[in-house]
DNA sequence: GATTTTCCGTACGATTCCGTACAGACGGAC
DNA sequence: GTCCGTCTGTACGGAATCGTACGGAAAATC
């Protein structure tokens, strides 16, 4: 098991993590594993038993929800602004929804007892995740409203930005089968939507690989939603890290 | 201001407030106000400070997301089985999302500090709350699914099946206008849809009232989210049914 | 009981998005 | 370089929903 008590700076990528005094950092990290997490990892299934929270230093997770005949809509996305299992931290031990990796990377994880008993044994560690269920759940709820309201190639630039945010490089590896997916339309869809993107000349869509070349052009295309998501106060780290 | 340290039984309607041992009971509604709710109370504004946290005894409150141009979506809704104002359990005081009374009753108000105190220092009433936290989440992910998989006429029933569980009686004021303004669709996308469902014997829609008449019925037009939202596992005390 | 306001039913063209299908382009395997 | 699976672009009819508008019914007001 990789050694993960190290010291504040070089440890984790993770802003959660980086956050933690180090009393809290090794009570929770104590007996955590560095785990690569390729594409596709299932983090937890719906309704299956959660038995690990995952801190993501790169990478992207999607959380799912069902909704009938098999097929699922994305309502979240995790990166290494946040972490994977919040029901653990509310107390449940699972919930109707699928966590799974979107974009590979690495990250670390903790098992369920052991996050929960550092839940409630620190405060500080308690207030700091719980800054970060309300930041999610904001994202939750604004995508919520925006999938009633926005066009396709909207909700497209929305999603693309959002990862962007959470990957470190302008590039990276995605299929627009996968974003029709997430977005809950069809590839063709996605195909058009993307295409006008591409057009106005801010992503670049090549074979499962996509490129964002024009970030400010990209929020513009976007609804108001994304904005609204990440503004300062929906961002629990703003706080967290001018605090000292 | 009324008294409110009665003993458990006949005090309240709200799950929660129920669920509470004397000691959380009192510390937590020692100073809370006991208050009518007239339709269209504003709750909290968006992006305003969140003043009380509300403990509804019977109605319904929305919580409203903005989509751009002065337009919302419902993106939440609460009864007596919750309470408004989760982000200061979350420790923020204000969220990008607006919370108001959908129909009209009364309930317990607590200030935002007395609150937070409560919660810092009673462990079972934070674990209380966190779990409602939970099945509140699960509440808006699936609705966020089902906006973009779902006609208007199976989210139509789900609404109605949802407000029905956590209003006290089978008949209650809803205009079609309001109920599009929730569902985030037309005013005659919502008169084509009840209608079907009036059509079929499930309820009776007559200027500003609603009467759910078959209730099954009503949950076989609805589409699966309804039956995920409110499995066991995702109530985490389930909502009296103050019907019947 | 007459008037005004609110609410509901319906209609119609426009628009978005769907379901499906097919062909071409790309990139890895050999 | 060739083959082959994957990925993307495009097309077309059909369904759902929109924006808008108008008339009538029910309740509220006077």
């Amino acid at each position: 098991m990789p050694s993960l008590s190290t010291t504040s700076a070089e440890r984790t990528r993770n802003s959660l993590l980086t956050a933690l005094e180090p009393a809290e950092y090794s009570q929770l990290l104590d007996g955590a594993e560095s785990v690569h997490l390729p594409l596709r990892t299932v983090l937890y299934e719906a309704n299956g038993p959660i038995a690990h929270v995952f801190f993501l230093e790169r990478g992207v997770a999607s959380i799912i929800a069902p909704v009938g005949d098999g097929v699922s809509v994305e309502v979240g996305t995790v990166g290494n602004e946040g972490f994977i299992g919040l029901p653990l931290l509310f107390g449940a031990d699972r919930e109707p929804n699928k966590a799974f990796i979107q974009i590979a990377d690495g990250g670390v994880r903790v098992t369920a007892a052991v996050f929960q008993t550092s839940v409630a044994e620190s405060a500080p560690l308690r207030a700091l995740l719980l800054r970060y269920a309300q930041s999610y759940l904001s994202q939750v709820s604004q995508s919520s409203a925006c999938n009633r309201a926005h066009s396709i190639e909207e909700r497209c630039a929305r999603w693309l930005l959002m990862t962007h945010d959470r990957v470190a490089a302008d590039e990276f590896p995605l299929t627009q089968e996968f974003l029709a997916l997430m977005l809950g339309v069809r590839r063709a869809g996605v195909t058009v939507a993307a295409g006008m993107l591409q057009k106005a000349g801010f992503i670049e869509y090549r074979h499962g690989r996509i490129n964002v070349v024009d970030r400010i052009g990209l929020e513009n295309a976007a609804c108001p939603c994304y904005r609204i998501i990440s503004r300062p106060s929906s961002r629990p780290l703003g706080l967290i890290s001018s605090r000292r």
